[in-house]
DNA sequence: GCCAACGTTGGC
DNA sequence: GCCAACGTTGGC
């Protein structure tokens, strides 16, 4: 079992949006990035934990973990790559040699929002992939103990 | 809207 | 395989 960071920009997809979906549940299209990808293929497992961040808010305030989800499937090919009408559209991809995989991810709970500036103001999460100068990935990977502190600052 | 950090691309 | 140019991300 392992846990994960997954950025969301709430304006595209927020953890209402997910608790919405058809059995609460969406494929997460879109990530164009090998290393992101690569979690997913070679390191997501089904049930794994997931922090749900909304990014790129319009008020910095709204920006932090807005809730909880599950890893609810797999990596498999996202099909967005294949549709020349998605802005996530790669024409170098093809059917036979997919290049980009996502998995689906699976509402848990709401919670409230743990703001960046929160997450940034507790010791203990100072190491915390997100946290780091310059940290850009999309999907980043949470140890244990980070995991629990979230949990606990969370309530 | 700015801009620093980072990833990708493509010519050589 | 190097590396400069370019595009994107995402907090501010």
């Amino acid at each position: 079992m392992n846990y994960w960071l997954m950025k969301s920009e709430p304006s595209e997809c927020s953890i209402d949006d997910l608790a919405q979906a058809p059995g609460q549940q969406l494929p997460w299209v879109g990530v164009r990035n090998y290393q992101a990808r690569n979690f997913m293929r070679d390191q997501m497992q089904l049930g794994d934990g997931v922090l749900f961040y909304h990014s790129s808010c319009p008020k910095p305030e709204q920006i932090g973990i807005a809730g909880l989800a599950r890893v609810a499937s797999p990596a498999y090919p996202d099909a967005t790559q294949f549709d020349p009408a998605s802005p996530y559209f790669d024409a170098k991809a093809t059917v036979e040699s997919p290049r980009w995989l996502h998995v689906d991810v699976r509402f848990e709970r709401k919670t409230r929002l743990l703001s960046l500036a929160e997450l940034r103001a507790e010791p203990r999460l100072a190491s915390m992939r997100l946290l780091q100068p310059g940290s850009r990935l999309s999907i980043t990977p949470v140890t244990p103990d980070e995991w629990s502190v979230i949990l606990s600052l969370l309530g």
